[in-house]
DNA sequence: GGGCCGTACTG
DNA sequence: CAGTACG
DNA sequence: GCCC
């Protein structure tokens, strides 16, 4: 997994040990923290293995592919906060280097991140790939549970699985859980729980936050819960935020007292009714239709439970929507710009941790949601949390959430977490599953089959083209993108698309336009206003780009749909592309849409996935079937189940996505409001 | 104990 | 079809 | 995992 940093991507996982080791990178050195002149010997041994050594500057140089630094202060005090936030280079401490040098190879940056290691190196940062659950603000990135050096330095492994990683990764989590519960009985029988950390940990804490992923954290991880001292003066303010927060989400303590905060009955307000707000639709979503929805709804619902049609969140959704007015989907968000990630940034990043390993190496999609959603609700929160009990009540945190704040709160991390990052098959499946492509059912037929490590993959056939370029590419995949370079490259399809189709409509939806600070990935959405223009488009566009080397390696080509009349008419593309100048490659889609499916794509590929979820799930409720193509009348056909229930001929029109949200009867969200 | 979004491509 | 992907 |  050694990737060439961006001199020659081509080579990413085969990079020559020793002799010529460094070539390709350009690495700037900023001094400090380190005496000076070992600096320079380790300047001379890069240079003597091939490597160069740039003047740092002011800026961070745009043909640097490394950037060391003995600590993030020291990188800060350089380049300022900004740059150093938003660079997508490998910003590493001199430790990269040391080990690299001593073990006579290119290691992998990640774990040297100054921006997330801790000194060990065993705590990384997270390639948290880009893949769908995943709160995408930068500062949630979870850990790293590979990537450590001596992980990397593993001769071959043997061929010969015992058993089959199916059993052994379900006795890994076994073993996981039931450590948790020792550790945790232990606790209570000695009364050593912690509740600590209402401060901040001394006056250098606020120079030492990081800008993207949180600290390192384990064993001698940086984060740790602050001391106590305070704890019992500041608790009646604190447990005041903490109402006050739950207030603003919509969450109303019933009965509630000071002391029994922790055991408050919550429940959801229902929305207010503000229908004078929004203007009345024009095409279907009158007061009177959705009377008539609504009332077929209920119907649906009652009807339902006899007939085992649906239940569960389809109720739940219908509750929503069961109140007059328009339902406002940010109850978990703290308003007027209040909320703060860093303040539990050592939570976050544990919650994170545990979220990617469910889900990259168990597949374990619901739990790993579960926790995704949790980790949304502690991003939006503006207080630091002291205590598990303050997260009591708010959605999405249930029992064992809460147990694991407590370990978290207590120890700066959980014993499940640690029992998964030192199990070397989680750390394997982890990293494979990590990949472009390959998935936790691909990951453990490759653990069986031998491979240990991710540049041995490079040579397995059974691997799909695109999976190929997925290994090849892992680590440029998983640096974020900086918002500003984003713009950029919309501003650069903009033009060139128009070029080949003048009035083509060209957006970038994602975490982009739900205007997080980095995305991990473009996602272009396209549309010409004359409804026919956008036909063919695509194959010329994506020819386009790549001959300008911004497009540069498929993923994923769909048929040309917009060409003849078959389908829905959607053209896709996912691939890589380049920022212009440099070689890292970044995930960039695109979807073309006929104009009046347009705001449905638009939507729906703004995201973020929990909106998009709870809004089909809304239109469930309302008889409604909404996907990225429309929104249909739903005809459930006598026999059929839930899953199977047939769409309507025509679409709810609606031509921005202000029409959808009206029509489905819920409050308008800003694109930047859509981080549900 | 059951539900948890809906769609599209690959092999 | 299962697997993986996208938000 | 959470929620009903």
């Amino acid at each position: 997994m050694v990737r060439k940093a961006q001199g020659s991507p081509a080579k990413a996982l085969t990079a020559p040990a020793g002799h010529g080791m460094f070539e390709g990178v350009r690495a700037v050195f900023v001094e400090g923290g380190i005496l000076g002149k070992r600096i320079e010997i380790w300047k001379k041994r890069l240079i003597g293995l091939g490597g160069q050594v740039l003047d740092p500057g002011k800026r961070i140089p745009r043909e640097a592919t490394h950037i060391l630094a003995a600590d993030a202060e020291r990188l800060i005090k350089q380049y300022g906060r900004e740059q150093v936030e938003e660079s997508p280079l490998f910003l590493v401490s001199f430790g990269w280097l040391e080990e690299s040098l001593a073990q006579g190879k290119l290691l992998p940056p990640n774990a040297y991140r100054v921006f997330s290691s801790s000194r060990s190196g065993s705590a990384g940062r997270s390639p948290a790939r880009s893949r769908s659950a995943s709160p995408d603000t930068a500062q949630s990135r979870g850990g790293n549970l590979l990537e450590s050096p001596t992980a990397s330095a593993q001769p071959p492994a043997p061929k010969t699985p015992a058993t089959s990683a199916q059993k052994r990764l379900r006795e890994a989590h076994e073993r996981a859980e039931d450590l948790a519960a020792e550790v945790r009985e232990d606790n209570e029988q000695s009364g050593a729980v912690a509740l600590v950390g209402a401060e901040d940990e001394g006056g250098e804490s606020s120079e030492r936050r990081e800008g993207e992923g949180g600290q390192g954290f384990g064993l001698q991880g940086d984060w740790r819960p602050g001391g106590g001292d305070k704890q019992l003066e500041k608790w009646g303010e604190v447990r005041n935020d903490v109402t006050k927060e739950k207030e603003a989400m919509g969450i109303r303590p019933l009965g509630s007292t000071a002391e029994a905060i922790g055991r408050e009955v919550m429940r959801i307000e229902p929305p207010r009714g503000n229908a004078t707000e929004q203007p009345t639709h024009s095409g279907g979503g009158s007061d009177e239709d959705h009377e008539i929805l609504l009332r077929a709804a209920k119907r649906a619902r009652i009807e339902g439970a006899d007939s085992g049609k649906p239940q569960g969140g389809l109720e739940r959704a219908l509750v929503e929507v069961n109140e007059e007015g328009f339902l406002d989907l940010r109850e978990n968000q703290t308003p007027a710009g209040m909320a703060n990630p860093e303040l539990n940034r050592g939570l976050l990043k544990v919650l994170g941790e545990l979220k990617d390993i469910y889900r990259d190496a168990f597949g374990d999609d619901r739990r790993s949601f579960s926790y995704y959603k949790a980790i949304s609700v502690v991003e939006n929160l503006s207080f630091k949390v002291t205590s598990a009990e303050q997260l009591k009540g708010l959605p999405s945190i249930g029992r064992s959430l809460l147990d694991v704040v407590r370990d978290i709160l207590g120890t700066g991390t959980t014993p499940r977490l640690l029992a998964l990052k030192n199990d070397p098959m989680v750390r394997a499946l982890f990293e494979f599953g990590s990949v472009w492509g390959i998935g936790p059912v691909t990951a453990r037929k490759l653990y069986d089959m031998g491979y240990r490590k991710l540049e041995e993959l490079e040579k397995e056939p059974s691997l799909t083209q695109a999976q190929r370029t997925g290994v090849k590419f892992f680590y440029d995949i998983q640096q974020r993108i900086p918002r500003h370079e984003a713009a950029e490259m919309e501003a650069l399809v903009q033009r060139v698309a128009t070029e080949l189709c003048p009035g083509i409509e060209v957006l970038c939806g994602g975490s982009y336009r739900r205007g997080k600070a980095t995305c991990g990935d473009m996602d272009m959405v396209l549309t010409h206003p004359d409804g026919h223009s956008h036909k063919g488009l695509l194959p010329k566009l994506v020819a386009r780009l790549k001959e300008i080397d911004f497009v540069t390696e498929d993923l994923l080509v769909g048929p040309s749909h917009s060409a003849d009349d078959s389908d829905h008419g959607v053209d896709t593309y996912f691939g890589l592309c380049k920022y212009p100048g440099r070689e890292l490659r970044h995930r960039i889609d695109f979807k073309v849409y006929p104009r009046d499916q347009h705001a449905f794509g638009l939507l729906a590929w703004t995201g973020n996935d929990v909106l998009n979820r709870r809004l089909r799930l809304i239109a469930s409720a309302q008889q409604l079937h909404l996907n990225d193509h429309g929104m249909y009348p739903a005809i459930y056909r006598e026999g059929d189940s839930v899953h199977n229930v047939s769409r309507g001929s025509e679409s709810v029109p609606c031509y921005t996505e202000r029409d959808i949200f009206r029509t489905l009867r819920v409050k308008y969200l800003e694109p930047k409001e859509r981080n549900l």
